[in-house]
DNA sequence: AACCCAAGCAACCGCCCCCAC
DNA sequence: TGTGGGGGCGGTTGCTTGGGT
């Protein structure tokens, strides 16, 4: 047996408010408040509305000091910066800017910052990062130019840590994404190993999971979450952690139009081409030099408070 | 001018947390 | 200490609008 409803469904106006209710709603609450009891307002008010519409509508909208029209960009920065942090929690994000609501917030992000972040990355397709699982250091390393096999094992490359110390600052732990080198293909349809080259055929086996390569060499996919960077409605980067066959780790990935049959074959192209996951997202931003960790203590204490 | 489609956004849904009893 | 219910929240829906053909 599921929960009594809130209120009296069939008894409830739904849809958009008029001007005549929004003006009752708010000339009795700024009169009376809310008096803790949403469920019981509507009553009070005279609205045939949910009370839990009504105070969706008064936080929304009818409160005072709610700000609409156009996000600056450090708001940009600030939402980025906390989505990266603490992902979907719009509440919290929209604590940290003035007059605005979390739905106001989450709207603008799905719409029109999500694309922003992927018009970035169109531009810079071949900028990408990498972290060392090898290293005892535990850098995020980053590289102007697509890296090889060759940086993957030597370990030679420049590092750049203030993202990483921010990062275990803020989680009290390693950074993100584990054990897994990030090659760029430009390959339409192949994945690029990071030891032989380019995968024109990818021969998945479902059930053990694995794939060859042109040359015959084992690659395992791991039982671990694909990663895929969309860089517009039918074109994404896609990951998925492999382990070769001397069970040493990385991220494999590929360039890829949504009629990749490797793709999809892969199970790494399906869903929402907007629907980034939050180490997407960081990995985005990451592989733009965007440095979003704009302010890492506060963030810090913000993830305390809560 | 009419139609189609995508984007934007307000509002709803339903789950979960927390607190009063 | 357990439970019921209200509040809060994230996800989703569906209406409106504007641009393109």
């Amino acid at each position: 047996m599921g929960r009594a409803p809130c209120c009296d469904k069939a008894n409830v106006k739904k849809g958009p408010w008029s001007p005549e209710e929004d003006a009752i709603l708010k000339e009795y609450i700024e009169k009376n408040g809310t008096g803790g009891n949403w469920i019981a307002l509507p009553q009070k008010v005279g609205l045939r509305r949910c009370g839990k519409s009504c105070r969706l509508r008064w936080l929304n909208y009818l409160r005072p000091n709610i700000k609409h029209g156009e996000f600056s960009e450090e708001e940009d920065r600030m939402i980025c910066s906390l989505f990266a942090s603490i992902g979907s929690r719009w509440s919290i994000i929209a604590a940290q800017l003035p007059g605005r609501t979390d739905n106001d917030i989450k709207n603008y992000w799905n719409t029109k910052l999500k694309k922003k972040l992927m018009g970035i990355a169109q531009k810079n397709p071949h900028q990408a990062t990498t972290y060392d699982p090898l290293s005892s250091n535990n850098h995020f390393l980053h590289s102007s130019s697509i890296p090889t096999a060759y940086d993957f094992c030597s370990n030679t490359n420049s590092y750049n840590t203030s993202q990483d110390r921010a990062f275990s600052r803020v989680y009290n732990r390693e950074p993100i994404i584990p054990t897994f080198t990030t090659l760029i293909s430009s390959n339409s349809s192949g994945f690029m190993s990071p030891f032989d080259g380019t995968y024109n055929q990818l021969n998945q086996d479902s059930k053990n999971n694995s794939c060859s390569s042109s040359d015959g060499s084992q690659i395992t996919k791991e039982m671990e979450p694909d990663y895929r960077l969309f860089h517009g409605d039918y074109q994404s980067t896609y990951f998925t952690n492999g382990v070769n066959e001397n069970n040493q780790k990385f991220l494999l990935s590929g360039y890829s139009s949504s009629s990749s049959e490797a793709a999809v074959a892969n199970g790494c192209l399906s869903g929402n081409p907007l629907d980034y996951s939050i180490e997407e997202i960081k990995q985005l931003m990451s592989c733009n030099n965007l440095n979003f960790f704009v302010d890492e203590i506060k963030t810090e204490d913000k993830l305390l408070d809560y």
